[in-house]
DNA sequence: TTCCGTGTACTGGTCAGGCCAGTAAACCTC
DNA sequence: GAGGTTTACTGGCCTGACCAGTACACGGAA
């Protein structure tokens, strides 16, 4: 029998989802505005304590945003991958998700965000990554390991940036940021930080050339030679299998 | 001078914090009861419609779960993937992410889901892969084109858990969600709907025999192909032209 | 005329107190 | 023990209120 399920949904629920449809099918965009609380509360006939429960959700899932004492009422936010980020960490930081999962996906994404970079890049893109990656020695000469994640992190966002894939760039944004985390850890335990830092310089400085050259292929390997090699020490064998499709060609050391 | 910008954080969002960190800390663990609402107003010292709007945020991002009349209180959540799946709904959809770009991601995931499913597949995953694909089959000889999108859909989810990577998995399943509202268009459109349907099925079966004899590249190859042709005739030859790197190999028609 | 305080009418943040439908568990019956 | 029934309490929602803070129009000084 073609029934179906009954789903109550409450009053606040009611206004999130009017309100997000209303985004979807394209009566309000990004920059409109909400009318105030007062006058929404009036439009729904719900109490003002509902309409605020609704904002509260709309605001926590990044839809809209809203300031105390602005006439101009709530605005409906522009993207941003906020949310993304905090959902993606909070799997990531999940047990039932290995290290090796998040591994794997950032090479995946890491290597075809460079390959695409270097098929695809404008002089633009690419003055930006042989700037990013000049700091990024500038630095280390500087300073050793001290600020290498924050610049190793700017090199590679303006490789994937160049890709011309929001959400390969995006998603390579977030899980960059995630490994990241790992990665401060793992410098400030290795008495050797200076030669992995110089290392991942030095592939940096291939990396460009192959991007500057339109070699995808080459530049990819690089990239996620460099990578895995990064990691590589940390991990036992099995893990270290589990890398192997993402390692084209092998990486064999 | 290290002063730091102060930032006012509301009464609402301190006690999302304070509630977020004890989870974070492993004061509070999935399945934990919070407290009811009243006492938690109690405990922070702050009016119901405060507390209410903490529990609100903190179930939109899906971090409590809470049921009128429960007398056990709000509980902590297990992990669902329902936060990530809308905040990559939300970037995919946005209006500056060409249809190129998500095609261009979901080779990317179903290649590589496809490539480690054929690797890594225990036998149960092949019992549930194969039995889908049936049902697949089963389908289309009795409805034809009608039921073909949320048959596939399951075939493909499938395969991707069998890969063994939850990112991959759940971010497939996104992208793979949103194709298919391209996909019912397409064959709603499409005169020749049946030979397509047919064409997608018998890739199938190549796929499933590939995944069984556990050939990464040979499944990977096909899965790619499979959705390429998909949509190959809806591309411009710039949009094919992108679309390129993701074939691998090149697919020659 | 332009500029710059100043007022004011609003905003969102928070509070107190109250009603209701619904649930879980204790209770009572058999 | 298995069953219905009560009860205490839950979350959903409402009304009405106060406050700190903001945008903007207004009015006076240059």
């Amino acid at each position: 029998m073609p029934f179906t399920p009954v789903q109550k949904v409450s009053a606040y629920e009611s206004i999130v989802l009017q309100i997000e449809s209303a985004i979807a099918n394209g009566d309000l965009k990004a920059g409109d505005r909400l009318p105030g609380e007062r006058k929404l509360m009036a439009d729904f006939s719900v109490s003002r304590a509902t309409v605020r429960e609704a904002l509260r959700v709309l605001q926590a899932t990044g839809v809209v945003e809203s300031r105390p004492g602005d006439p101009r009422g709530p605005v409906i936010s522009h993207y941003s991958p906020r949310l993304l980020e905090k959902s993606m960490s909070q799997l990531a930081r999940l047990d039932s998700v290995s290290r090796v999962e998040v591994l794997q996906f950032r090479l995946l994404l890491e290597g075809s965000a460079t390959r695409l970079a270097a098929r695809n890049r404008s002089e633009a893109d690419l003055d930006l990554i042989t700037t990013r990656h000049r700091e990024l020695e500038a630095s280390i000469k500087a300073d050793g390991a001290e600020f290498f994640s924050d610049h190793v992190a700017r090199f590679h966002a303006a490789i994937r940036r160049a890709a011309g894939n929001q959400l390969i760039e995006i998603c390579g944004n977030v899980v960059g940021g995630i490994m990241s985390e790992l990665m401060v850890r793992r410098l400030r335990t290795d008495a050797d930080q200076l030669a992995i830092v110089q290392r991942s310089a030095l592939d940096g400085a291939r990396l460009v050339e192959a991007i500057s050259a339109r070699d995808p292929e080459g530049a990819a390997a690089i990239q996620v030679a460099n990578i895995y090699r990064f990691y590589a020490d940390d991990l036992d064998p099995a893990e270290v299998d589990a890398l192997q499709p993402f390692l084209d060609p092998p990486v064999v050391e």
